[in-house]
DNA sequence: GCCAACGTTGGC
DNA sequence: GCCAACGTTGGC
């Protein structure tokens, strides 16, 4: 099984909302190399750490799996979003999402502070300067060693 | 609200 | 193909 790591804004979708939708289209992504990891690897089963950016607390808020293989993000053809793509082809459409299911909530945020702290992480695409991937892939080891961070204290 | 870092766009 | 301008991300 694979992992990655996924981030939303919790004021436009949280952990919580998650959580009472179950099952949720990952769409909005508009970068290729967060698609490209949706559509090229990730499988259904794998794990998900789901991120709280741009917020308050920004870090991990919770556990989530891929709940589908890739498919057209429907949003690129709808006039009415604003994800909408006038450039992308229906026939060959340009960006792709997979459907992500609600697995349980930690019990407190791992907070990013902590992640940036945490020299074990080693190169780690989340603490890397300046990034701004919505979309990546976490190793087993450090998958483990942020949820181990959920019964630290800060 | 600020602003650094980054990806994309478009003129040339 | 270069690169300046622009828009966005996201921590602080």
């Amino acid at each position: 099984m694979q992992h990655w790591l996924m981030k939303s804004e919790p004021a436009v979708f949280s952990i919580d909302d998650l959580a009472r939708k179950g099952v949720e289209p990952w769409d909005g992504v508009r970068n290729y190399q967060a698609r490209n990891f949706m559509r090229e690897s990730m499988r259904i089963g794998d794990g998900v750490l789901f991120y709280h950016s741009n917020c308050k607390e920004p870090g991990v808020a919770g556990i989530a799996e891929v709940a589908s293989k890739a498919y057209p993000d429907p949003s690129q053809f709808d006039r009415s979003s604003n994800h909408y793509d006038a450039g992308s082809p229906r026939a060959a459409p340009r960006w792709w999402l997979v459907d992500v299911r609600f697995v349980r909530k930690l019990a407190r945020v791992v907070p990013l502070a902590a992640l940036q702290r945490d020299e074990r992480l080693g190169d780690f695409a989340l603490t890397r300067r300046g990034n701004r991937l919505s979309v990546l892939p976490v190793t087993t080891s450090q998958w483990r060693i942020i949820l181990a961070h959920e019964r630290q204290n800060a």
